[in-house]
DNA sequence: CAATATCTGTACGGTAACGTACTTATTGAA
DNA sequence: TTCAATAAGTACGTTACCGTACAGATATTG
């Protein structure tokens, strides 16, 4: 039964539009590192993480790729086809394997354009992912690794259930955009002042108040957006 | 008379809808620094920019602000209302002074709500704003100041009617978020092998195929996506 | 035409990253 | 229980930036 998931977009739907839609989804659990739509192809479906973790890629003409945004249970892959387009900018990741619900694109557009709140809700959600791209954007260029560490870490924290966090410093590297040595010395920063502590591929938050202020206040500006624009996204249920 | 604007969303509307939506709208002459609207106020209007060039700014709480987005020609200041929200999440600063059309909000949202066209080009322009941001911030993590240097320019020359652009290295050098002096050197790298020649406040671009080869793909990637998704767009009236 | 403001060139030491690469510790599978 | 794989710690030289600061060049104004 897919209702009582505890994506975000979805949570923020009254009662009524929210069976709609959760009863048009199928529940589904991503692998890491599947690839869901490349930049290009046609949208075949939108994605509302639960556990999972997607992000979205820019592909260079060498074919390399730079992570732009993650999405997570707080948001959807919707904004391409909630925006017009039938096709892919860029290509969606699974970045961490989880549970999720997939909507295929005629079902999604079918629904968005039966029920306003819907259209609505998704709107506010795309919102909210444009804001987030924004101040990462500018975090990016502007907060040093430490910090963006802290507040990754954070925002990861948010989208799972336990308290440990199963990542290695090669796959924060990755997110962070910086070497893997740069994430271990950082992430012994945090360990050293009792922020986190971690062994081997798990990480755990020992004292999230003072993770918050070794954070830069990007965590806190993307967090309120996204509970401003999507009210009852904690509701789960 | 508005009609003949060379705002690319607007020349993306066929003839009937850009009557109408140029027939509601004013000519203004933005001034470089003003402030139209700041984060948290509600959305008076929406600016199409002519010449004029709007930056989208983060503010954190200590007052400082961080350039996110800058839109010319090419965009609109329409993201946030569009997407239902009443409210600003960003300021909207004037970067480089100009001609803009502007379109108050209600005008706005009952030109958008009467013509599925309006709406439809609106959403793909968000898309193409959405694009960019995306690929900026990527890009200011990734490539250097003196590629990102080369690809301001180039993003800047299509925006601006004339060969001649005036700048400042001190302007440039908050818009790149580096040091004055950092855009003095590359700026110098550049000159020195032909592709601008500046003085004093003026620059000018004097081998666009070398400079599109010393900035990053990011310009290309942009500037395609744009196109794809805004066509007609350089029709101009 | 002189004075002033504004730009650009340059210099200095400092730092947070980088690429590379080797070592040491865990852990899961043979 | 040993081995291979994976994760984390560390090191070394290198690079692109930083903050600051001042001098020279070019406009603008009185």
């Amino acid at each position: 039964m897919v209702y009582g998931t505890n994506n975000g977009v979805l949570c923020a739907l009254g009662p009524k539009t929210h069976y709609a839609v959760t009863g048009q989804c199928e529940d589904v659990t991503l692998k890491a590192g599947a690839v869901l739509q490349r930049s290009g192809e046609a949208t075949h479906a939108v994605y509302f993480p639960e556990t999972a973790v997607v992000s979205a890629i820019a592909t260079y003409s060498d074919g390399s790729g730079i992570e732009m945004a993650n999405m997570g249970r707080e948001a959807s892959t919707a904004v391409n086809l909630l925006l017009g387009q039938s096709h892919q900018l860029h290509t969606d990741e699974v970045q961490i394997g989880g549970a999720a619900l997939r909507l295929p694109a005629e079902r999604f557009l079918k629904l968005k354009s039966d029920h306003a709140e819907f259209e609505r809700v998704l709107l506010a959600s795309a919102q909210s992912v444009f804001y987030q791209v924004m101040i990462s954007g500018a975090c990016n260029g502007t907060h040093d690794a430490r910090q963006r560490l802290a507040r990754w870490l954070l925002t990861m924290a948010d989208r799972i259930d336990g308290a440990e966090m199963r990542l290695t410093h090669d796959f924060l590297s990755e997110m962070l955009g910086v070497r893997r040595a740069t994430v271990t010395k950082a992430a012994q920063d945090l360990q050293e002042n009792g922020l986190i502590s971690y062994t081997r591929g798990r990480i755990r938050i020992t004292n999230r108040k003072g993770l918050r202020e070794a954070s830069c206040e990007c965590y806190d500006l993307v967090r309120n957006a996204n509970r401003a624009l999507l009210p009852n996204a904690g509701r789960n249920g």
